[in-house]
DNA sequence: CAAACGATTTCC
DNA sequence: GAAATCGTTTGT
């Protein structure tokens, strides 16, 4: 079964791909054909109408792409020193994203990279900022598409590689037992209302733990 | 052309 | 609580 996820999938709103991409495997090669790999643990939506979608106001260079076709990889730098990397969803004229917030990478991709110091493993990506630092993703990623064999591509939930190295939260996933939390989004200054942030309650690499759930 | 800003992170 | 840092966007 093919579990590379074709770019088909991403043909919906932002805020439908967003929690579906919880559990899910974000696959980085580089040049050299080094694999990197994270479960993806945290999102954001962003789509028309939404004041913090980069797409709000205009079509210009940088957000061009999200006004493209899905499965596409929208990078851009963010104040000045990291990057955050996107999916692009829904229709052609339809300009939306996922950001990825957060991974929890794999034991093999922990041997491979250089850890801070201090850091500890499972916040080696819990951000978008040290995810883009962890996964080697910087804006010449900005465009590719989605697909085996490229820079970047994701894998559906549960293949029996993610079994190998999850916390306890995957087998619950699978279960379907396991707790999504959707709540408001990070850092931003307009649209902070809007409840299109998601994550897997109790994960540690998630990058900030105190926002609850929207309640009722 | 100048100025402000930002979907962050880290350190004081 | 505040600095670091720079391409993009917006205003004059």
């Amino acid at each position: 079964m093919e579990r590379v996820i074709p770019t088909e999938w991403f043909d919906r709103s932002a805020v439908s791909v967003a929690p579906d991409l919880i559990g899910c495997t974000l696959v980085r090669q580089l040049p050299d054909g080094t694999q990197l790999r994270g479960l993806i643990v945290e999102t954001e939506a962003y789509q028309e109408g939404d004041p913090a979608c980069h797409a709000y106001r205009k079509q210009t260079k940088r957000n061009q792409i999200m006004f493209g076709a899905p499965g596409y990889v929208y990078v851009y730098l963010i104040y000045g020193m990291y990057h955050c990397v996107n999916v692009v969803t829904d229709r052609i004229g339809a300009p939306s994203a996922v950001l990825i917030r957060a991974l929890e990478l794999s034991p093999a991709t922990l041997d491979t990279i250089s850890l801070k110091p201090k850091e500890k493993p499972i916040r080696a990506a819990a951000g978008p900022g040290k995810l883009c630092l962890a996964m080697q993703i910087n804006l010449d990623l900005y465009g590719t598409k989605l697909e085996l064999g490229q820079a970047m591509w994701i894998e559906h939930r549960a293949s029996l590689f993610q079994r190998g190295f999850a916390n306890d939260w995957q087998a619950k996933l699978d279960l379907g037992t396991i707790e999504l939390i959707q709540t408001t989004r990070i850092g931003l200054t307009q649209g902070v209302d809007l409840p299109w942030r998601w994550y897997v309650k109790g994960c540690k690499a998630v990058s900030v733990f105190e926002k609850l759930p929207i309640e009722n």
